[in-house]
DNA sequence: GTGGTCTAGACCACC
DNA sequence: GTGGTCTAGACCACC
């Protein structure tokens, strides 16, 4: 699997890494009892900093969505596929109250907001980021 | 006009005061050649540092939204109107990028996606913080 | 006369009246004898506090350019010209040390710097804002 | 490399340090990639408190010369250079042009005015502190 | 180690 | 009264 991480942004970097697991597990690309790569590996992969890597799967164990193989690494929980469902549906939908309470506040009506939705929508689907639903 | 500030969140506190600022001169409540509350004023308001607040007062005049009187206050640009709407757009332009970025990488559905969408919309106009269209 | 005043800007407004009094004594517009404009005329005038044209006349007066006529204005001192030309002199050649240092500090050539030079003279005299030379 | 701050003097410290470093870039001794001294370390060696110093990196940031390297530090940007050699020139231009306005308005003649700067010209070069254009 | 934010408070010029 | 600058110092997240 592969990440990408954007060293500047707002977002700290570790926080990425640790969604985009989340995200990943969601998405059934991670599975439970799967292998996360080394954080020496990550860390040479990405040019990150291994304290950084580390972190993120600190960060993932707390969550309870890695635990650790003694002395072999970190692997995806067998539990931990809800878990990461909720979490996305709540990045996400934090994602759409931020930007929901932002056009309300500046003004935008519904449809405006709809348009500028739906035109959103459509460039990721003709990029082809995101599955279409059959009954489109 | 009534700003309010979250000390804790992520958004800095100049930051969040900036946006509300050109959230309000794009939604027409606030308008050119408009003063806007001094300093000192906002400070005592917010129970905020007046450093922070002209901190914010700065970013502002830099985005050309604010022009200083000397001597008299800070007031709205004539010019800044298409600014502040422009900027409005990118804000919650982003936040639905962000957000649909997010829901493509967990594997929702557009579908999903939308119906998430629509709740939050419904949600917003019940609480009476947004314009229907119907009436426009 | 006419005074022009910027209100943004960095040179205060007193003193950019203070300093258009003085390089108008230079140019042989104003006089020794003549009468400035009275500080409520001029505040009029320029829509400017009256403090500030009382606070640039107050400091043309500790410069030895106005004297009070009691009880009727300002005058121009009979003895202000030589003052008056060295303080332009003085000004001018700020600029130009001001201007030469910037552009030696950030790799511009001797060459560089005079063609700038040259091409700001010739605007300004394509303009008529400047006497030209009989020897040119 | 060097800065200088005069704390006394009409343009403020984090300005003198912010147009010291665009100057440095456009004359080569900054180069793309290169790190500017922490905001700690160059406030121990100007004796200027740390605050000052981080306002002209985060001016610095804004106006695209530095960009922040997380918990590493500021570099210069790689596509500085042109910005820099422009603000340069403004910077430089404008210092002209406001020697040459105020020479017009004093009655200055253009040969007076070129008579002034070709000596001050020869004054920073017998200094050494311009290149002259035979050499080049 | 790094920069970013915020507070508290002084001082200033300007109007 | 207004905003702008600067200091001093705390605290934070990030690497």
């Amino acid at each position: 699997m592969f990440f990408s991480v954007d060293p500047n942004g707002d977002v700290p970097i570790y926080e990425q890494i640790a969604r985009q697991v989340k995200l990943a597990v969601a998405d059934g690309v991670l599975v439970g009892g799967q292998m996360v790569p080394s954080v020496r590996q990550l860390s040479r992969d990405l040019a990150i900093n291994p304290n950084t890597i580390a972190k993120a799967y600190q960060q993932l164990q707390n969550d309870l969505v890695l635990e650790p193989l003694r002395g072999r690494g970190m692997v995806i929980r067998r539990d931990s596929l809800a878990r990461c469902t909720k979490a996305r549906n709540s990045l996400v939908a934090e994602g759409v109250r931020r930007a929901l309470s932002d056009a309300l506040a500046g003004g935008m009506t519904a449809d405006d907001l709809r348009g500028l939705f739906e035109a959103e929508l459509r460039h990721a689907e003709s990029n082809g980021q995101i599955v279409g639903d059959e009954s489109r």
